[in-house]
Parts: C-alpha cells; sequence; structure tokens
DNA sequence: GTCGGTACACTGGTCAGACCAGTAGCCTGC
DNA sequence: GCAGGCTACTGGTCTGACCAGTGTACCGAC
C-alpha cells in the first residue's frame, strides 16, 4: 500500500472547478451570464475575495469575460485558440521549443491539412483556392503586407476544407508563433519580391496538386515549401529534425 | 485618421505584465523567489487583493506557485507544457469537436510521432521500446488497468524519442480526450484478451519497422491500428474522414 | 557537544466591509 | 415622444483583520 502525497485545496479552486465543469459540460452555453460576484458570494458561501480569484483564473483561461457596471454579469465565452496560442508563445520563448521543433510541428500539420483537402476537396472550395490564389497573385504588386495577408487567407481557406477545428486551430497557433519569432529577419529581407514570386509558384504547383486530388503530392509540395522558405532560419544542426518529414 | 477602441486597464493587469516581463526577460529565473504579498503590495503601490489577483493570474499559467507559510515567498517556476495541455484540453473538449476529428488528429501526430521516431531512433531507444514491449506483454495476463498502463508507457516511449515536446504534448492531450469520450464504451467490451492480444501484435510491428528505420512503414502501422481499434466508435458516416489518412 | 522541542515571526488563504467609477434602464419633465 | 437625470446595480480596489501553516532561531535536556 502507497499513499500519495496530498496538496490543501483552496476554496477558490473548488470555485473555479464547479463553474469550468458547468461550461463544458454544456450548462452554462458561450453567451450566457453568470450570476454577479455578490450573488456567487452567497451561493458558494466564500467571500468576494475568494470569488474574484476564481473569476480571474477563468478569465485568464478566456472562458468568461466580466466588465464593471454591466448588470447581467460575466459573460460566458466560446472556447478560443488564445489560451493556447499564449501558453505556446510562452513556451517558445522560454527555449524549451525552438524554431525546429516549431517548424517540424508545422510541417506535420500543414502538410495533413494539404492531403486531406486534397482528398475532401469539392468544387466550391476549388474556385474559393482560384480566388485566394488570385489575391496573392494581386498582392505581389501591392507590397509585402498585403501579400502576406493573402497568403494567410489561402492558408486558412485549406485549413477550413480539411474540415477539422484541432487542425485548423494548431496550425493557425503556430503558425502565428512562428512568424512572431522570426518577424524581425523577415524585415529585413533584401529581395522580398523575389521571394514573392517564389511563394506564389509553390501554391499554384499545391492548388494543382489538390485540384488533381493528389493527397500525397500536396502535402509533400506544403511541407518542402515551408521548409525553403523557413529552413535557413533553423541552426543548421537541426535541420536533419525536418528532412525525415520531405521523404516521399 | 481613425482612432483604436480602448479598454480600461486593470490595476491587476499591469501587475501581471510587470512579474511577466521580469520572468521571460530572465531578471527572475525559475527557482529565484518573489517578495512576499505583502512586499510586493508596497512595490507596487496597490492592495493586497490586486497583488493577489495578479498572482492567480500568473499561477494559472503556472508561472509561478505560491505555498502558506513559506518565508521565501511565491517561488518562479521553469515554463512547462502543463499550460499548454490545459488549453489544448479545453479546446478539445469544446463540442464541435467529435470523435472523428479528434481521431483524425491523433492519427496524424500519432503517425508523424512514429515515422520520426523510426529516423531518429538510437540504440539506447530501441532497447527502451523493447521494454516497453515487455511490460506490454506482461500486462495481457495481468488485467485490462495494468495493460493499458504499459500501453500508455509505449506510446511515451515513442514521443519522446520524436523528441518535439508540442507534438508529446498534443498527443497526449487529444490521447487523453479520446479516451474519456469512449471509456465507456470500452468498460464493457466482451473480448478484451483477444483485444489486448492484436493490440499487443501491432506494436510488435510497429516496433519492428522502427528497428529497421522504416519511417514510412511505422507511421502506417501506427495509423492503421488506431483506425482498427476505435474506428467502430466512429459514427459510419464520418469514416471517410480517416481513410484518406491511411493511403500508403 | 548533539539532539528535540518550542516560541516566534512571518507566510499565504480567507473574510468582512467600505468606497469608487462606471453602466443600464427607468422615470420624470418638457 | 424624447432628452435628461436619477437610481440601483455592477466590477475594481483598498483596508484591516483573523487563521492555519511554515521555517528558523533559540533553548533546554541529555
Amino acid at each position: 500500500m502507497r499513499f500519495e502525497p496530498v496538496a490543501p485545496v483552496r476554496a477558490y479552486e473548488r470555485v473555479v472547478e464547479q463553474i469550468e465543469q458547468a461550461v463544458v459540460s454544456g450548462a452554462l452555453k458561450p453567451g450566457e451570464r453568470l450570476p454577479s460576484e455578490r450573488e456567487l458570494m452567497t451561493q458558494f458561501g466564500v467571500g468576494r475575495s475568494t470569488v474574484r480569484e476564481a473569476l480571474r483564473v477563468l478569465q485568464a483561461a478566456e472562458m468568461i469575460r466580466s466588465r464593471p457596471g454591466d448588470p447581467r454579469g460575466p459573460e460566458v465565452l466560446a472556447a478560443s485558440p488564445a489560451a493556447l496560442h499564449r501558453s505556446m508563445h510562452r513556451l517558445a520563448r522560454a527555449d524549451h521549443v525552438g524554431l525546429a521543433e516549431l517548424l517540424q510541428f508545422r510541417m506535420i500539420l500543414d502538410g495533413s491539412a494539404h492531403l486531406l483537402a486534397a482528398e475532401l476537396r469539392t468544387e466550391a472550395d476549388l474556385t474559393g483556392l482560384d480566388a485566394a490564389l488570385e489575391s496573392m497573385r494581386e498582392g505581389v504588386s501591392r507590397g509585402y503586407a498585403e501579400f502576406s495577408r493573402a497568403d494567410v487567407a489561402f492558408h486558412e481557406v485549406i485549413a477550413r476544407i480539411s474540415r477539422n477545428p484541432l487542425l485548423v486551430v494548431s496550425e493557425e497557433v503556430v503558425r502565428g508563433v512562428v512568424l512572431e519569432l522570426i518577424e524581425d529577419k523577415l524585415e529585413h529581407a533584401s529581395n522580398r519580391t523575389s521571394l514573392m514570386r517564389t511563394w506564389l509558384a509553390h501554391h499554384a504547383e499545391v492548388l494543382d496538386a489538390i485540384r488533381s486530388a493528389d493527397g500525397a503530392g500536396a502535402a509533400h509540395l506544403a511541407k518542402q515549401a515551408l521548409y525553403d522558405n523557413y529552413a535557413e532560419y533553423v541552426p543548421a544542426g537541426q535541420r536533419p529534425l525536418l528532412t525525415p518529414l520531405l521523404r516521399p
């Protein structure tokens, strides 16, 4: 018989638990309101500071939002990737996760999204992708910011076609963190125009593969494009972590 | 000229900002201590409740830990994937993520982890995997709980070999949520022993592929195993979402 | 001398009560 | 009918208090 270490359970933790439970179980839906702090305080039988600490925790997790003066009380929010983004960003800044790992993860996610997109795409999806590619083409002459926006839009369409919210959100978060990590280096890139052209060509190729329902091809092209664009920012010693993903 | 909407900045948010800044900038290293709440209160010039709400937020983000009675004050923690784990878990449990999506995501993650493991494994890793497989073999006769634990351990070794914390954490979370969703159905499975045998055979095959550095083979086996084991719980109409991932 | 126990000063956790600025909705006076 | 203010609330903050728990320094027994 072995005993487990025990940790004292704080009052505010129990409050968090109960409210969280109500939210994940669906008893409280997004948009609905929690009772006011003073009301919660009597319902839970604790002081207001305890209630407030619990609400702070839930607020930090993006589960609720409260606004002073609103007589309807704190609002329950829909699940959002903001908290995920924050924690991943923190991890990335703490050196536990380097650019190599992020890029590796992104190659996996992006590759899979493209594979699924190629297999599941409808005609309407293809039209959407054509439009997105066209915006990118226009973006080349309109400057980097515009092009970048169109690029993001293209990736979002791909992600949407793959029809997996987890994939979409994870990819979004990882893409954001990667860009934050190297944005200063991208700022100073000299040959932006030629870079955009290459990028555009990559996307056109990918689109062709998706059109012909060639999942493996689309996935490989997507991963290769990421590698070509970003590998230079990864320390040379870590690049072997990425190459296994490129084998056909 | 357009103006941006402004949001009032709460006092506790500024406190969070300052402490967070000190941690990410490295001015406060893991293991070091923050001043006591009463001391922080005079340093920041705010009330104790404000300090406490700030500390709660930082604690929820796994950046600090405080213990009553410790005269050294709150401890600064090393960045850990725990916060990432929590936020991803919340997202995965959101109602618009069904078993099909979870399984799809898990096939992607598991497949990639196996691929990387096959390419990056060292001799020591192989010994570890052999040991894990052996535990599973013993687990068959020791009952389902024991077997299940050994199975989890095997997957953890695989994930570790792939050397990507993001992959490890994501897989862990998704595996957990999948099990939560179907554990009641697994409880009542009639032919557990034969199920365990099949599972074991699957793992042995995977290990062979990893040993011979056959990344694609290992990935395919892993995905196939997941499909074989769990697809029956996915509504038949959604199974086509999974099959594209199985093509060689 | 070493070892055990104890007292003390301090920690975080919690509560009560107060005040403020802000909001929403009613309600009055035109 | 409508613009104005009034009111009853909201959350944000502060003060001050008490408690249970902890670490340490001190001190006495051996």
